[in-house]
DNA sequence: AGGTTCAAGTTTTACGTATAACGTCGAGGG
DNA sequence: CCCTCGACGTTATACGTAAAACTTGAACCT
């Protein structure tokens, strides 16, 4: 009705022709629409203006919000890779939790890969209030904190998030679940298929495994590492397996299901059997954890509540308020890729 | 320097502030951040400017710059879940073609899966410029029409797109080319494992399968719906492949890989083996497909390329030029999930 | 009657930017 | 010598909202 036939285009409505329509001020159709308007508006005129908000089609205009109130109820989510079901169910999580607080989340798929990120973030073309950076490198974070914003570390070194909150995976438990699982089935003698990119998330791994696996006398680890493909796993683990000896390993331990997956393969080019032959373990229990066959023994990632707490911390940080930082624990899921180690041949 | 020892915020500097350093007008500030000072401001003082706004850290307000230019570079994307590697892609490519027009992306995530969106989008929580909108139901286009914005609609039906441009990737092609893999290879009866939820992606698969297969006389294709999970894919599976007779059928065409992936459960339960008794495709090309074994057959789509070309769509509508809008091709990856059928025991 | 209080609004201002419209000064032309 | 014109800026304004400060009129108290 309003804008008739004039050939313009239909121009989004404003508070104010709210305002002209409900015939009250601008000021009462603010004060109404945010829900501030308990005695200082009359019901009955609150009532008129939503009924006009509503015929109008009003939808406030966000930007002019967010340069008057100085926020604009938006997160940056730093990823290494969206492509990787972990980082897009913390990512699920993560919107979630926001969503329930009317905040957006905007998301930086870093394309250096896991902890590599630093080049400009895209605080460009997004106003933001805060950052949750997940599985960043350390020196990447120095560069995030310039920007001055809040910021939330997720699966980062305590110690080497500079102050900044930090929000953990009990990975280590993770991993000392795995090692003592595999010691008890009987297992002595250890490979590591671990990530070529270091950084605080792959060392605890390597760094726990050492640990767990030297409580008991005469073990021994072997360490190869893997680009996080399938491909680049399948070599390093032939590579690895060509070796022979006393301390042949039985069980191999990787960094994550891709790389477990990749040691699949190799075991099957080598004509060996899975778990007959050597045990595999991977860490993160994606889809492809069920797929194979047999189905992997791994530990499970909470990853959609661990993008929740990760963005309930930031929430926290914002309010001023001092987030729940203690650890999420971790699940150890035994399927079929686990059995005791095959006899050595006498 | 500027906010000394006065207990308040850093405060974040204006261009005001960077005008006042350098000794110019806030106007000419505006002027040289936007790089339209060429004839308007000498070059020593456009340099002057610059070296004032990098040593305050200048960033300009962009809930302001929104605000004065009424329009806010963001584009919504929509996708049924971020968890299925396929929109993980999509996202991606969508993500780097808008970054190179200085165009932020937010996401989000329909809960209700594919097909499904319709609740209200969270344009409340961002400004849009457009949206990008993938695999939904014409229902939940005509919902997003009434918001206004510039659509552009991913893997839809064009008809039923309501006037808003279509990108599309040729799945006819696509499901056409694995039906004619498996008619050469001797096929002729199909059991077609279909999602249970109706969109058009889906139709049209069903569609094209049924009409490739008649072109064979003597051909016969059963189908079955399940869930987009591995467990009720399983379970589907194992229903129809109990049934017995004439028309049993050799080949198990699915909708995606992760119901393939319930095919490969099913026969292994059932003792039978890939490809020697059946063969199974899929469609996507997700990691899962080279991760089973056999490696499976299916179609490649070209997530990432998809995404780019949906986003240089949508910014081409919202330039006001025409958009291209022919179907991308897809491709057959022949792996090891597909032989020549069982002779049938005489 | 005079004052106080309260409901129910309105008027005004600020947020930071981009840009249209306006000045000013010196050089060059007629 | 006046006038124009280009170079180099500046001043003023608008975008749409939220909220502080102000106004008005009636009810109530003493």
């Amino acid at each position: 009705m309003t804008s008739g036939t004039d050939g313009t285009a239909p121009a989004r409505p404003t508070s104010r022709d709210v305002a002209r329509a409900a015939g009250v001020s601008q000021a009462a159709v603010s004060l109404v629409m945010g829900d501030k308007w308990h005695g200082r508006v009359a019901a009955a005129t609150a009532e008129r203006v939503r009924t006009a908000a509503r015929e109008l089609g009003y939808r406030p205009n966000l930007a002019a919000r967010n340069l008057r109130l100085g926020r604009t109820r938006t997160a940056l989510l730093v990823v290494p890779a969206l492509t990787n079901e972990f980082f897009a169910g913390v990512y699920t999580g993560a919107a979630r939790v926001a969503a329930r607080h009317d905040f957006g989340v905007v998301l930086y798929p870093s394309p250096d890969g896991v902890g590599q990120a630093r080049d400009p973030f895209p605080s460009a073309s997004a106003a933001l209030d805060g950052i949750l950076a997940s599985s960043m490198a350390a020196d990447a974070v120095t560069a995030l904190r310039g920007d001055g914003l809040p910021l939330v570390m997720l699966d980062s070194d305590p110690a080497g998030s500079l102050g900044a909150a930090t929000v953990n995976l009990d990975l280590a438990d993770g991993i000392r679940q795995i090692t003592d699982h595999l010691l008890t089935l009987g297992h002595r003698h250890f490979l590591h298929i671990a990530s070529a990119v270091r950084s605080w998330t792959f060392d605890v791994r390597a760094r726990e495994l050492a640990a767990t696996a030297a409580r008991l006398p005469g073990t021994t680890v072997r360490t190869v590492r893997s680009a996080l493909t399938v491909e680049d796993a399948l070599a390093a683990a032939q590579r690895a397996l060509h070796t022979s000896g006393e301390t042949r390993p039985t069980a191999i331990v990787c960094d994550d299901d891709k790389l477990a997956t990749g040691a699949y393969k190799a075991a099957r080019r080598m004509g060996l059997r899975i778990p007959e032959h050597f045990s595999v373990t991977g860490f993160d229990d994606l889809s492809l954890a069920t797929a194979v066959e047999p189905e992997l023994t791994t530990v499970r990632l909470p990853a959609e509540e661990f993008g929740e707490r990760g963005m309930a911390a930031l929430l926290a940080v914002l309010e001023g308020r001092t987030p729940e930082t203690d650890p999420l624990p971790v699940e150890l899921v035994v399927r079929g890729s686990t059995a005791p180690p095959p006899r050595t041949t006498p």
